[in-house]
DNA sequence: TTGATCATGTTGTCACCGTAAACATTTCGA
DNA sequence: TCGAAATGTTTACGGTGACAACATGATCAA
């Protein structure tokens, strides 16, 4: 179990020692103290070391949940991708669909990206050439959701995948300067440059 | 003087003896070592002992003339945007300005990020908050050929900045898509997608 | 010519990192 | 109950960026 400090409880049901030699489920912790750091900007990078550090083990016990540091950063930018898509989802939900909740996903795209740099790097940062995990989401949720909306919002355009990879390729540049510093966040100018190509400039 | 192998002859003039103590410009040489070890995609960082190790140099021989790695990692990135920003130039000139030469410098701009993906990504993943150099470019003849070309391509937008901005974002977004194996190659495709917003869509 | 001074490059060292191998402990199924 | 499998620890190795102390070469005044 992990408690929402990233503590970790062992032996919460049948109350034993409460030092175990085995974690309760160290793979799932390690992966909430990577988001934790990745979330409070430790910036700089972080390393095996540290990370078992935080959950409380030594550093080489990760490798018997990654084979490598990769593969735990793979972890982490999958996890930061589902949620991305979640947040899209609910935004678009939240907007009552159509053009209003197409924009309001590109919006959200933005807004996660800037107030999760880290992870949101690392999420796209990460060569998904590799192994993709039965499990892994690979930003499916947030790619489909684009797809419905290119379709529901620009009917008239003759090459739907052009449309879509337009308006993918515009959120994730201003996501990206952002990021990078190269713009200031400024969310009337988020909502203008979103809204320049996501459907609302009728 | 740098020769094209990155070797570096010293005392060229005056043809004194080959091995002189002293390296004649170790500071250039560095910085076209680290663009030689960037653009061959020695993937992967590219370390001190790397780089030294490459101009036949003392590893810490270095930090005479770059504070710390940071700096010359800056340096390097320095070195790449003024070299994406004269590819941009040579584009605007060689499409004869206009709307061609607006859509010409958008799609130098992703094919540069395509072509060397390591000197892209360095170029602007840098945090260019800090000090920048006097004589540092940051990017500024691309951004003032982008202006222009905002101004003469689109002088029906009531707000250029935004217009700019969704260009810039366009082009980036594309290219960091590309270098994340987001998005495959193709250049009908970025073409087409630059063309949805670089003027050619009339 | 001499010798001081400074810029430049070298050697040695340190703390940290990822990770491989060998070992210890706990859990669990037969 | 007992042995195998799963999980965590210890130790060690080569690599990294960075610093301090030292060596070498160039420059210039006396």
């Amino acid at each position: 179990m992990i408690n929402e400090d990233n503590s970790v409880n062992i032996n919460e049901a049948d109350g034993k020692a409460a030092r175990a030699y085995h974690h309760g489920d160290l793979r799932a912790a390690v992966i909430a103290a990577g988001m934790k750091r990745l979330r409070d900007g430790d910036d700089g990078e972080l390393g095996l070391r540290a990370l078992a550090r935080d959950v409380g083990v030594s550093a080489t016990a990760l490798y018997r949940h990654f084979p490598d540091k990769e593969a735990l950063l793979d972890a982490l930018a999958d996890e930061g991708l589902r949620r991305l898509g979640a947040l899209q989802a609910q935004a678009w939900l939240k907007a009552g669909g159509g053009h209003a909740g197409f924009k309001a996903t590109g919006i959200a795209y933005v807004r996660f990206a800037y107030e999760e740099p880290a992870v949101f790097r690392l999420s796209f940062t990460r060569q998904m050439s590799e192994r993709c995990q039965p499990g892994a989401d690979g930003g499916e949720v947030g790619y489909n959701l684009l797809r419905a909306g290119v379709a529901q919002t620009m009917p008239h355009l003759e090459d739907p995948d052009t449309a879509a990879l337009h308006a993918w390729a515009l959120v994730h540049g201003l996501a990206m300067l952002l990021l990078d510093k190269r713009v200031e966040w400024d969310e009337a100018m988020v909502e203008e440059v979103v809204g320049l190509t996501f459907g609302g400039n009728a």
